[in-house]
DNA sequence: CCCAGCTGCTTTAGCGCTTAAGTGGCTTAT
DNA sequence: ATAAGCCACTTAAGCGCTAAAGCAGCTGGG
């Protein structure tokens, strides 16, 4: 119980002239400056019944006492619980690698912290465990709102949220993700642009290392490329699946370099699974991007210290974090107030890694 | 105010059989059941004062009627807060590109959410702002205990949060912080044992490119390495402050790199920066290892990725936030059971960023 | 046969806060 | 002149839970 406000604490100290309690309340200011406890209440919430005169006073009682309102008593009495929840479930090795969630998180922060509320992180290993920690945060109603990431097709996470009552925003959805609203980015749009850059170079063989292919938003990369193939007449594209590690993108480069007909250009799905291409292209003796040009589905500092640094469809994390937070506090405020949002469609920022196909 | 159970919630609705309220509650249970709400507490919470027959239909009414304890509740009853804190104070690019702080998470949340216990996650901007957070934290009462990382030399942070009366672990301290325990990791050892080993090799310039100046262990590693060169006879050695940036990093050396006598071996304080500084080698034509030793302070993903993979003193983060995490459960629970933990050393993993210098 | 001492409950109070419902004292409308 | 209204408060109740105290009904010792 970590209660005692300062240290002078001692339980039995008998004729105090101050009531040396652990916690300090609106019955202390009260007392402090004379009046009841909800005359200091309204005070402090900018509720009228109070004169100015007493509400001045009493503000500056509370400030001079350090006190903070006590939040338990507060969402107790209705009062939102002040947090939001975010719930993480990919594996643990590839989350801490990822530069993406963590810029993400810092993004969200710079709104949430200025609006004092308080961000809620579980990380988990499955789905099961995922739709555990929602039905447990709504039921001990710690969160006012949840992010929910990576949608999935027919993504089980949906209902289960929307039964709870607990207002949510589902980030990088588009199509069906029942009522809840999405913020969300046109994957499909980078890719074509991509496929299209690549292909006016003049590359032909171009194959794409996709992330967990249940994703909504790798499907979308997916169809995309094989979309832009047919428009643009390209024979041999290929998507292939990976769980998103490096372990798996350095894997599946080397497959792909190893074939008779060897891809002139690869696309990631990820900076981490860039990175770790191009590790294997070195290591092959595959000249980046003298026989392979790179592209990275995401930008950070991590394609941006490589040599050769790595062309990239940057978009801005953090900016998106912001977008997030906003949209999640507002839908907290008022349910119904927050259809789906496209944020900025990334953009190829174009570096050392992508070049004309030597022929 | 985010009420209602699934649905079904007519205010007026007069004459339901059940009572159509927002939240179920302990009551809703004891109707149910046909006893008191304190027989439905003592049951839920294990405590003697119910039969066992009654005990068991308590519980499973709970259990069928999906009911969670209203976390609030039992915070104002002075129950803890089923939540423990993490201010982190560095500057938002480096910390989305650094694993570090991620890892470090990810490890904490396997014991925490075994445990059910929260986190509560907050970037700030500075070390005022981080004092803040925490007292508005202790004073709403939302967390049992609080994680301080990067301890400085005479760091404010201690003392407020001492006062505060909340427990807390500092994570890389040695030396003076209150009454605070820490867990920490031996730089020293780990910093002098890649000296040794540099120094066997035959190098003899060896510079360090260091983190923040005020942090302890920042300052733990550049003394490491001055008492490593007296003790190996190493004339010119020298310690380069930053701020933990991939951009101070690689300035820092590009600066090495133009001496005229530049350093053939160069240790960098974070994974992060020893990709860069390799980066500039590449970028400057001087070959690593075979003019260029380079080791990394911290090893991840990014330095096992790299071409050449850079030696690094690797340590398993996860397992440090497992330990973290551990040590402040148990302070929390018994405050004053925590003494300081000695982390396991990192350990020297040669890769290919380390050679003989060329002569 | 009475009462202490159980067991297995229920009643009551209280955590810190908000808020609906009073309550005096004064002003204003009629 | 008196009712009505308003101001600036206070009192009281209640949020969901825990915990101390109370209280029936039973058992067994003296």
């Amino acid at each position: 119980m970590p209660t005692s406000g300062s240290g002078v604490n001692k339980p039995g100290a008998a004729p105090g002239p101050e009531k040396t309690k652990g916690r300090l309340t609106i019955a202390d200011i009260a007392r402090e400056v004379g009046v009841s406890p909800s005359a200091v209440s309204f005070a402090l919430n900018g509720r009228p019944g109070v004169s100015e005169a007493t509400r001045t006073r009493i503000l500056q009682a509370a400030e001079r006492m350090n006190w903070h309102p006590h939040s338990a008593a507060r969402a107790l009495g209705g009062a939102p619980a002040g947090a939001v929840g975010l719930v993480l479930a990919r594996p643990t090795r590839t989350l801490g690698a990822e530069p993406f969630y963590a810029q993400l998180i810092y993004g969200m922060q710079s709104v949430l912290s200025a609006r004092s509320v308080a961000l809620l992180l579980q990380v988990v290993d499955d789905t099961e465990a995922e739709l555990a920690v929602y039905r447990r945060w709504a039921g001990e109603q710690r969160v006012d709102g949840l992010l929910i990431v990576d949608p999935q097709t027919r993504d089980p996470r949906i209902a289960v949220v929307e039964a709870l009552g607990v207002p949510a925003i589902v980030l990088g959805g588009h199509g069906r993700h029942g009522d809840l609203p999405t913020v969300w980015a046109d994957d499909r749009e980078a890719m074509l642009e991509t496929v299209r850059y690549l292909a006016a170079l003049g590359h032909t063989r171009i194959a794409h290392v996709a992330g967990t292919p249940t994703f909504q938003h790798t499907q979308r990369r997916i169809r995309a490329l094989k979309d832009a193939a047919t428009q643009l007449g390209l024979a041999e594209t290929q998507s292939l699946p990976t769980d998103f590690s490096d372990g798996e993108g350095a894997a599946v480069t080397r497959r792909l370099l190893s074939q008779p007909d060897a891809p002139t250009a690869i696309v990631y799905d990820s900076d981490l699974m860039a990175v770790a291409g191009l590790g294997v292209a070195t290591e092959m003796g595959v000249p980046v991007p003298g026989e392979l040009s790179i592209v990275s589905f995401d930008d950070s500092v991590l394609t941006r210290v490589m040599h050769p640094a790595i062309t990239a469809l940057s978009r801005d994390t953090h900016a998106l974090g912001v977008q997030v937070a906003e949209a999640l506090l507002r839908i907290v405020e008022n349910p119904g107030s927050v259809g789906d949002i496209k944020a900025a469609t990334p953009r190829l920022t174009v570096r050392e890694s992508t070049a004309k196909p030597r022929r």
